[in-house]
DNA sequence: CATATGTCCTGAGAGC
DNA sequence: TGCTCTCAGGACATAT
């Protein structure tokens, strides 16, 4: 499931695209049903090919190339989505081949589920689609006080909100129990609840629990779905402290067990002893 | 407006 | 063993 960490993975893996010009895009023939691509393909053949890469940025879960155009290329991997610079995991799952000159080298977007979504935006589309009234503040750009401002006022609680990618950029379902952990906050706690000192420790917890999950490259679970670039499993699930370790003694501190809950039909990970109610 | 729910999809793993 | 069934959760459309 790529969320901050995965796609800024993705993001940096492929950064030797840029200057790389698109000399064709191809769409392999698939026995699944085609993955989302907008506008229809012929169009952003049409309006890609010959055009050059200037830069690879991330918006919240997606990865963009920015081109010379200023037209944008957003990949959204979704559940299962990758974006590649190697041999894919396999050929039947292969969605999109973004082919480069000089190097000749394939950008690919490969995906097991196919709910991910290929989208090419004008420079207009784009700042109305993925700007701020759609894609709040990245989980990594926003000061103790942004972030209270953005979720304080909320009824729900605080695990759900933290989903939202219109108050904060980038959480999903694993990094919001591991963050929430690390903070020290009942999941269930109402955003409109917390205290400053809780909105504190929730910001410190962020940056700690994401630049280190960026560190180790982001988290392969046991479906073995998530891989970087190169086709390669990250590192940071051998440092999970809650996600999906219900019944595990409880690293942190010592005494509590992992639960598990389900909010907005998802599922939580905490420790009762170190994330009380109140 | 804010919040809640249903939907899409495939493959892994559970259960019988 | 081999079958059926459930579940995983991104974003978004629709409902409350």
């Amino acid at each position: 499931m790529p969320e901050l960490p995965e796609v800024e993975t993705m993001r940096r893996g492929i950064l030797s695209v840029v200057g790389q010009r698109i000399a064709a895009v191809v769409r392999p023939p698939c026995r699944y049903r085609p993955i989302g691509v907008t506008p229809p393909l012929p169009r952003i053949r049409r309006r890609l090919t010959g055009n050059t890469i200037r830069a690879v940025e991330r918006a919240g879960k997606r990865v963009v190339l920015v081109l010379e155009t200023s037209d944008r290329l957003v990949f959204e991997p979704r559940m299962t989505g990758l974006v590649l610079l190697a041999e894919p995991p396999d050929r039947e799952h292969l969605r999109l081949a973004i082919q480069l000159a000089p190097s000749g080298r394939e950008l690919l977007f490969w995906d097991r589920r196919g709910l991910g979504q290929v989208r090419l935006f004008s420079p207009r589309q784009y700042a109305e689609r993925l700007g701020l009234a759609n894609l709040g503040p990245d989980a990594l750009q926003m000061t103790p006080e942004q972030m209270r401002q953005q979720l304080k006022c909320s009824r729900r609680a605080i695990k759900v909100a933290l989903l939202d990618q219109r108050a904060v950029a980038g959480i999903g379902n694993l990094y919001a129990s591991e963050i929430l952990h690390v903070a020290r906050i009942h999941p269930a706690r109402a955003c409109q609840s917390l205290k400053i000192a809780e909105w504190e420790r929730l910001h410190a917890a962020t940056e700690e629990v994401l630049l280190e999950a960026v560190r180790h490259e982001g988290s392969t679970l046991s479906d073995g779905a998530y891989r970087n670039a190169l086709n390669q499993p990250g590192n940071y699930q051998n440092h999970h402290r809650v996600y999906d370790r219900r019944d595990e003694g409880c690293a942190t501190c010592g005494k509590g067990s992992v639960v598990r809950i389900v909010q907005a039909q998802r599922s939580t990970f905490f420790c009762p002893k170190c994330q009380p109610r109140r």
